[in-house]
DNA sequence: CTTGATGCAAATGGTTTGCATGTTT
DNA sequence: AAACATGCAAACCATTTGCATCAAG
């Protein structure tokens, strides 16, 4: 139990905030808190808290998520495909993910900050930090396909 | 039938590259060049399509967009939310979607070169121009939340 | 005890697929 | 004629919902 600080300090925000306490919330904040990786997918969370719960069914993930998603705990980012993930508010980052092998890199939050200081020059708009996406190749990919067609 | 010349173009590169032109192919690409916007849905696309010729299925417009991709004619941009959209390779942008409003405002290809710039130097991940939603406020949205809590 | 969370099963929405038939080359 | 595209119906996957029951405050 690595996290048990962790665990219960956000427990103690969710609490201040009206929020109810139960044993989907704190297993799902503690599967995300012990993942090696700082994403989870719905799936791949579905599948560790029914393993230490089997008892709790898919729809609460789902609700589950949803509402700590909009308690400000948790942060979504669509991988544009399969399931949606998550990943705890403070680990901000971004992804790029190739789309030749499928692998994902992470990116610090900070490497979108030259575009969205333009958005909110040009346009007003106010890019949330989470939730991005870039697709392309990595390098490994990319020079496997240069190799093909040089 | 204002992009005559256009849709001759798009069908003879089609059929330079050994594809097939059919019905369902001219009706998508046609609709696709006579849209006001750049980008349309899957569904709107589908709409469009079946307003023209009713008896094109809706799957055969699925592998329609995905055989045009495939060919190098069409992008795709998944706006992380509802049907998948489409837009013509050469009409590169990202899309900057509000997410509390769903406007979606356009954005210049170029927003990203600084990101992508720094993608290859750091990682050699090459990005894709096409395929890209920034989520966040549009001027509006935010201009309303700062209302609220100020 | 009241309000809100959960299990379950069934519905939804977007997309894909198998197969027999029709069309393009 | 051969190769490929299509219509159709059925399957699929991620996600949502209605409702009766259950647990947290």
């Amino acid at each position: 139990m690595a996290h048990d600080d962790d665990l219960d300090a956000l427990l103690a925000t969710l609490r201040s905030r009206g929020e109810r306490v139960t044993t989907a919330r704190r297993v799902v904040l503690r599967e995300l808190l012990d993942a090696e990786s700082t994403h989870l997918t719905v799936e791949d969370l579905f599948d560790r808290v029914h393993r230490r719960e089997p008892e709790i069914h898919r729809s609460t993930v789902y609700r589950t998520l949803d509402h700590l998603t909009e308690a400000g705990l948790l942060a979504e980012s669509p991988l544009d495909e399969g399931p949606t993930s998550y990943h705890l508010v403070g680990d901000e980052h971004h992804h790029a993910r190739c789309t030749g092998c499928g692998a994902v890199i992470e990116l610090p939050a900070d490497v979108l900050a030259p575009v969205t200081r333009r958005l909110v020059r040009e346009h007003g708009f106010v890019a949330e930090p989470h939730h991005l996406t870039i697709t392309g190749l990595c390098a490994t990919c990319a020079a496997q396909r240069d190799e093909l067609s040089p």
